[in-house]
DNA sequence: AGAAACAATGTAAACGTTTACATTTTAAAC
DNA sequence: GTTTAAAATGTAAACGTTTACATTGTTTCT
């Protein structure tokens, strides 16, 4: 029942060399003997074992792809962009989440050290040094999507959040001229949330705001958290115009929390945030946030990986590329 | 540079078998044989190849994963929960996502035909012959999510959308005394559409509704859908107590056109949905609908088919499980 | 027509495991 | 201390390709 390479060669009346060759499309081949060939193994329905390929040329035509956690939209557009630029290309997708350190690190070194795919992709939020050791070792190349750490050496794709969160409190000074601006943080530890931070304070700093027209209280990318930050803020003696949460997640649970304060926005205050995440628009007033192009992060990624995969010379060179957001503009800000 | 099998059986002064036996832990080892080789694997970091390792068991420890789509939330749980069982069992997952039926097709083969993956869990909104006859063909086993048409002689795990929609309703009618419920309906040709506008059919039925209770538009299952489909139904002579969206994101349409025309929720009519996607829970009202238990799907799938391609006579068997929802009461039908 | 150059095909050795089967070692029985 | 059975290890043949290298077939040139 199993048919196999011999099986075409004998029944076409060549020997597996020719048959391998008809189907790696080599041009040692006269197009009378690939054309039958062809008709032999259509007969047959014969289909080169692909594990079979991928032992004799070493290569898998396959990536993996290892996540924090699989949960979130985040991670849907990430493995969507990946995915869609992986079949254009006729490669396939390994994946794999996790839900501790150690499980990212398992991963990696199951993915990195052994054949099963020909590169990585890792969205990890933190590059550590055991992670930085299995790259230096391995073979394969890795493109690091959104990672913070010691990130040197290697090929890095990241969002702009520094910039966006600059440009989203900038909109809300010039084109609002809130004067007191607060933030709800993001975890100390996360990169995202510290770039993100830095950028508001840079835009405080930029119009003279930064001596009392700064109110920062610190959250956790929640719901919850956000829920607790505007509260936080909004009880302050001096109240603050508007309020920059670290990510829509957070804005969420400050809409909650307004609606049970019965504090309108934008009107009593405004309110923006950062990610674009799809519930976003459905919020009222839309949510005025910042866009991160995740899927074309996963894209671009795929791309680059599939370039260090051909040419082993890029897998030396390091390589940083930092995509833009935009900022996208609903009814929370004051905007109409 | 590169470590194999050979290495370190030379190394450890014992052949490649015994090497091969202690990796798969094999009880035909000594314990020292066994430790001797572990250290100098551990030393030498060797890790055996698991391209070879499936070229020779003729196992791939690899299940694929076809989607229909890789956008939306759904799908999101569905790779949850497929992710999460696998590697609790040690199995890779193999993703692909298309965007039309030929590609789903295509990938199917692909994956069928080849020896890249051991099984696969195929979600397809409609299974046609083609895709039966490539499932009839295959040793592979397969396991079908939420599939509509032709499933017989397959394994099949499905929502139970017509007690879903039938529980629901029934809410509405027994809880509320709602005598007029409208419902804006799913595509025609979708089953999971079909079986809840039954359901919906049904419990008006029973409750002798069905005479002049009932009122349906036509929708889509997108927000724009619902936005239309609320409006249709609200402009009506007689307007209807309730409406029974067929799909949260429909609600999330009919939310925008109720506070468009400042209609309240459920003060003036009351609404519900089903799906009991992550969006729901974050409208004012918090939306009444229907959990389906999606992770749980990707997981159970999972659960079936390593059971298939380990005991090959489930295989010949075919296999449904409906898994039941459950109501999720928000403020939106009118309950506190 | 024969030599030389080139195109097309064939042969056989990788690729790195697993696993029947053969062989050796160890333990048990006498 | 043999003999015997059982346990541990070794040998070698798969698994299904790819691809140097060898061979054969076909032009082209003189």
């Amino acid at each position: 029942m199993k048919v196999d390479i011999k099986k075409v060669a004998e029944k076409a009346g060549v020997s597996i060399a020719t048959v391998s060759r008809v189907f790696s499309n080599s041009d040692l081949v006269r197009q009378p003997t690939k054309d039958k060939v062809l008709k032999i193994s259509k007969e047959l329905n014969y289909i080169p074992n692909p594990i079979a390929r991928s032992l004799s040329r070493q290569l898998t035509d396959t990536i993996g792809v290892v996540l924090p956690d699989l949960v979130g939209e985040f991670f849907m557009d990430i493995i969507h962009g990946i995915d869609e630029e992986a079949y254009k290309q006729n490669w396939f997708v390994l994946v794999s989440s996790s839900h501790s350190k150690r499980n990212i690190l398992e991963t990696l070194i199951e993915f990195m050290g052994s054949g099963r795919v020909d590169g990585v992709i890792l969205m990890a939020p933190q590059i550590d040094e055991r992670i930085n050791e299995i790259i230096r070792k391995s073979k394969r190349p890795i493109v690091l999507i959104n990672a913070g750490g010691d990130t040197n050496n290697n090929a890095n794709f990241k969002v702009d959040n520094f910039q966006g969160a600059y440009t989203i409190v900038e909109h809300l000074i010039q084109n609002h001229s809130y004067k007191i601006i607060g933030m709800v943080e993001g975890p100390k530890d996360n990169y995202d949330a510290i770039d993100r931070s830095n950028g508001y304070y840079k835009a405080l700093q930029k119009y003279g705001l930064n001596k009392n027209g700064s109110m920062v209280v610190p959250g956790d990318f929640s719901v919850e958290g956000g829920y607790h930050g505007f509260k936080k803020l909004i009880s302050n003696k001096v109240k603050p115009d508007a309020i920059f949460m670290a990510n829509d997640m957070m804005a969420v649970g400050a809409y909650q929390a307004a609606k049970e304060l019965k504090i309108r926005i934008p009107e009593d205050i405004a309110l923006v945030g950062f990610d674009d995440i799809y519930l976003s628009q459905f919020l009222h007033p839309r949510l005025t946030t910042v866009h991160v192009p995740i899927a074309e992060l996963g894209s671009k990624a795929v791309i680059h990986l599939l370039g260090m995969i051909k040419d082993k010379k890029l897998k030396k060179k390091s390589f940083v590329e930092i995509l833009s957001t935009c900022l996208v503009i609903g009814g929370s800000c004051g905007c109409a």
